[in-house]
This record gives C-alpha cells, structure tokens and sequence, in this order.
DNA sequence: AACTATACCTGCAAGC
DNA sequence: TGCTTGCAGGTATAGT
C-alpha cells in the first residue's frame, strides 16, 4: 500500500518502542511472500539479538542490530507493520510475529503477500535490494540539477521517469500525480522537453507534496495504519487522486484520469496544459 | 539500450 | 443473495 511518506510514518511510530528492544523470538506463520521468509538467517541473527537502529530507506524499513545483521522489510501493497499487546488475537494474514524484551509483539501481516522480509548478514555492505536504488527525494542530492540530469533527451511521459526507483526512490503512484499537479506539469509530457524553471518547480512540489504528506501521517485510502494502528490525514489533501470526473479544486475543470507506465494517472486537463 | 507489459496475490466494490 | 469482473498504493523480470 505504502509510499514513502507511509514508510516513513511507521518508521517514526516504531521507533521510540523498537530501538533498544531485544527481540526474543520470532514466530514464522508463511514463509510465502515475495521471496521466501530467511527462516535461518533469523533465527541466527536477528533473534535474540538488541534493535540498535531503525531507519527508511526508499520504502524498506532497515532495522540494524547489535550482530551487525540488517532486517529488511518491505510492505508491499497490502503489508502492514505495528505492535500489539501479546494478548490480542492474531488477524487473518499475519505471517510473522517478533516478540519483544518490551513485552510487545511486532507483527507483520500482508494479505497480497507482494511484501518481503530479508537479512543482510552481519558484515555485509551491499545487497541486491538497495544498491541499486536513485537518490532520496527529501535529500539535497535530489535537486533540479541532477533530476534535469536524469530527464535527459527522453521521450518517456515524464510520470515514468518518477516512478523509476533507479532515478528518484519512494514516489508511488499516488505522490507523483499530486506533485505533478502542484507543479502544473501534465504527466504524459515527454520528460525532455521539460524547461528548467519546470524542473525547478517539480522538484519543490515533489518535496513539499512528501512532507505535508508526512505531517498529515500519510494517506490512508482503504487501511493503511501506523504501526500504532492510527490511520493517517494526508487523503483529505489529495487534489487529483482518485478524483477523475470531479471537478479539480483550482480551476473547476473536470479532473482526468488516464494509463501512464501501466497504472491510473490523475490530472487536471486545464491546470497541467 | 531503453522502455513497457506482465506477473505475483487477496480483498473489495460494482454490476449483473 | 451470490456470482463474476475489474481494480488496488510495488517491484522484478520477461519481452519488444
């Protein structure tokens, strides 16, 4: 389900709970996800083992432990990560429960199963779920400069080129038509013939469409949850999403929706011209 | 080489 | 009511 801001948002109703916490077993219930659960290699080096770090990285949560192992989890589409109390019942689709020094279980539950948990050995500095990843919107490596860059000559729509994780990582579908529609850019135009002053302007739209979207605790569309299980604002801000046929906020032009890079596309026929 | 379409999986809403 | 269909926020990979 999840976009960087919803990645984000657990991250920060994890963390104060999580860091510090020993993980005293973990409970494997399906071992089926997008790659198979490393049973062992959780066993070995994650359990019973202190989370010393839990940070985000495009939209995998990397949980570093004082074996120098890196727990890697992604949520998917479906994926959903909070803590319970031991006493409350396991929902439907729960595949794997850390328990907690703190009393607490951290379970994931993912009914698409499209989410993935991994290890990276202690030791072990690449890995093949990150190294290839582009740069962090809300870093100052993303700036017009490099996104210019990286626009280059293509013809692609330039939606494409946002969503491509090797240029620029955790926009989803949903934050690349909200940025776009604050930058009034169309997102069918072909990614070269953007000007600078585009660029300019698309670059600030996608950093401050990520932190409102931050501040509000993401968007919750149908169940996305903190890892509190608190739903998130941010789906009270959107102007595009899901909006095709109503009239758009600024201009009252009917809203559009179309196909780009295989999935919906939201925009505002008159404001992106 | 650059790019797009497809597959993975379950749940849900809409239409019949 | 109950069936079928289409669609859903992500990513890797097969194919053009």
């Amino acid at each position: 389900m999840p976009e960087l801001p919803e990645i984000e948002t657990i991250r920060r109703s994890l963390q104060q709970q999580v860091e510090g916490c020993r993980i005293s077993a973990i409970d494997i219930f399906e071992k089926r996800l997008r790659r198979p659960v490393p049973a062992g290699l959780l066993h070995r080096y994650i359990e019973n083992f202190v989370v010393r770090l839990l940070e985000r990285r495009a939209k995998y949560l990397l949980f570093t432990f004082d074996s120098g192992a890196v727990l890697i989890i992604h949520l998917g589409m479906s994926g959903r990560l909070g803590l319970f109390d031991p006493r409350h019942p396991l929902e439907k689709h729960t595949h794997v429960v850390f328990k907690l020094s703190c009393d607490l279980e951290m379970r994931f539950r993912d009914p698409r199963r499209f989410g993935l948990i991994a290890v990276q050995q202690p030791g072990r500095t690449s890995n093949v779920l990150l190294d290839h990843l582009g740069v962090e919107p809300l870093s100052d490596e993303f700036n017009a400069e490099y996104l210019c860059d990286r626009l280059g000559k293509s013809m692609r729509p330039v939606k494409n080129v946002l969503m491509d994780a090797t240029v620029v990582v955790g926009l989803g579908n949903i934050y690349v038509s909200e940025a776009l529609f604050a930058a009034k850019i169309d997102p069918c135009r072909a990614a070269g013939t953007l000007t600078r002053s585009e660029v300019d302007l698309l670059v600030a739209a996608i950093k401050s469409t990520l932190l409102q979207a931050i501040a509000a605790g993401g968007t919750t569309l149908n169940d996305f949850r903190n890892g509190r299980g608190e739903a998130g604002f941010f789906q009270q801000q959107l102007m595009v999403y899901q909006r095709q046929e109503q009239p758009c906020y600024l201009c009252g032009h009917s809203v559009r929706k179309c196909v780009l890079a295989g999935r919906s596309t939201f925009f505002c026929p008159s404001c992106q011209a």
